[in-house]
DNA sequence: GTCAGTGCAAACTTTTTGCAACTAC
DNA sequence: GTAGTTGCAAAAAGTTTGCACTGAC
């Protein structure tokens, strides 16, 4: 729990996901507990298989595949875990206390950045949705970031000088 | 072409995804365009696994799974389609001309359903992003639907019952 | 003591890849 | 003619499952 979150916010977390397991009669296990930890001290976003590997290569605490993703799933239920379908699987980001954002993923490259926008949070929060019960948003913004951009540029730049070139020949 | 696009928006279809093969110089091959107007003629969403069903059985046109995942590439490149991962896999909508809606997702039973809101489309037409260029949005709201969240009610209340049951006893 | 939870490997689902055959240009 | 495409099957990637064992309650 040294990287992303402070040792207060992890008791807290560790309090809320207690509490969610009592309320559904789950055990609480040190495995449980353990990939809780794991993905507070993750930053950012992460796959259940980086996860896996940072917990078994710190020798922090032996846990399977199946576990990791049977955790994975009750953080999400709980609301401690957001749940991203980005590039080939599934991605996780911590949830609890952390400010409302947004992602951009670039098309090219798979580059996700976060970005805030205050109008928008208000409309979401304030959503009027059809026969249905709002719980949590997921927006992703899909483009290009600067970098693809601007190869994207250079890359057609050249294409009209050798076209023109071409032409002159 | 019979089921969601008219002949009309069929044939123009047809054009734009003709004009992307010219512009990136890719051949114009009977598989490409019995997939576009396999794509268009289905509902709502669909995955590439029952397009090739619908493909085949229907025996419009024999195509191989690679060739229509490879396909369906293309079209969302052409912004003919929009791939959504929903669920386990991928989901795709045929996007040309069609209006801009947001998805709502069921967390318990994984209905899709569609909503408008036009606060929000405005909103996410004149954002602004951080070192990107957009070109499109995905907006997933999750939460339960009307059927699952009665079903929840009337669970709740029957828990609720027998517990009060328990205490008179 | 009991049964939910775990580990492990095998199965499964979805998508990608390698390669020979084909065909649009 | 030839390089881009296709079909097929095999492989890869990500996730789930079955079953025997373990440990939280």
């Amino acid at each position: 729990m040294e990287k992303g979150v402070t040792v207060q916010q992890s008791n807290v977390v560790i309090q809320v996901f207690s509490e969610y397991l009592k309320q559904h009669g789950l055990r609480k296990t040190p495995e449980r507990f353990a990939i809780l930890e794991a993905a507070y001290a993750m930053n950012c976003h992460f796959t259940a298989e980086q996860l896996l590997t940072e917990m078994t290569e710190n020798q922090r605490f032996h846990v399977s595949r199946a576990t990791v993703y049977n955790t994975m799933d009750l953080l999400v239920e709980a609301k401690l875990l957001h749940k991203h379908r980005i590039g080939g699987g599934a991605q996780y980001e911590v949830s609890y206390n952390s400010d409302s954002h947004y992602h951009q993923i670039c098309t090219n490259c798979g580059a996700v950045t976060e970005f805030h926008d205050v109008k928008l949070h208000k409309d979401l929060t304030t959503l009027k949705t059809r026969r249905f019960t709002a719980q949590s948003y997921s927006l992703y913004v899909y483009g290009l970031c600067s970098k693809c951009m601007s190869a994207l540029r250079k890359k057609q730049k050249r294409l009209i000088d050798k076209d023109n070139g071409r032409k002159k020949n």
